[in-house]
DNA sequence: CGGCATCCCATTCGATACTG
DNA sequence: CAGTATCGAATGGGATGCCG
């Protein structure tokens, strides 16, 4: 518990910091949790963890992602330096994608997020259950 | 690197696996992502780790929050049993939110994603200027 | 093959006003 | 004090079509 209060201080304190000078919105937390949260970028990078691939690879491989999603999320990746593009002089051109160090990195804390979601999701479906039948009284 | 693909493998099981059912919209890891991208959710956790807090007590700490947002986030993280609700029959009433045990095992794998944000920050930026750079080429 | 540009709809969220 | 209700602007993201 000592560790999540340090956590907690250590968030609160950023977001308000960020708060104070909010015109420019650079949160360094909001920053990483608009990408947690966002529908694509870490279901990509989640991908590219087994290795290196191709655009139409990544493409085939995720379930309903539309070109213009993958396009738009693996650039703002590379920007942020998680992902780093290699584009081979073939005919027809081919584009490759694979994680930095940095995006690496991510996938440890990131994979504890994941495995507390699997450990506690039946606890939240329960809850909601319970939540949803109190409503209806 | 062996735990961080572990991670990923799961994750993306995880995610197919929602996939196929997706008209539910029932895949555990996007239940739980979709707290964590939340402009407000994880912010008002984080407040709640310090201890129970009030209704207007929580409106008056975190800045720029409305109360609408306030409401409709403690009433969803009230039903996945993240935050316990209290009434205290006073008058005029108040009602205290406190973090249920499951609001605080989350506490400890998202402050390693924290963390992982704030040591990673710099290069975030740093990749950021030198990729916005290169664009103007 | 690997994109980019355009249109358009759905959801999110802030502002404001009202209630027990 | 602790909400609820309604409106409207901004945003996200899918569908489609074109290009080097």
């Amino acid at each position: 518990m000592q560790g999540g209060q340090d956590a907690a201080a250590i968030f609160v304190e950023r977001w308000n910091e960020a708060a104070s000078f909010s015109q420019t919105g650079n949160c360094p937390v909001r920053n990483v949790l608009d990408k947690i949260g966002d529908k694509w970028s870490m279901l990509i990078v989640m991908y590219l963890a087994a290795g290196p691939k191709r655009f139409n690879q990544l493409h085939r491989e995720i379930p309903d992602i539309s070109q213009k999603m993958l396009t738009q999320t693996l650039r703002d990746l590379q920007r942020d330096g998680l992902v780093a593009r290699q584009v081979f002089d073939t005919k027809p051109p081919s584009v490759e994608y694979r994680l930095t160090a940095l995006g690496h990195s991510l996938i440890v804390p990131f994979g504890q997020l994941i495995a507390w979601a699997n450990e506690s999701i039946d606890s939240i479906h329960a809850a909601r259950k319970s939540f949803d039948q109190a409503a209806l009284a």
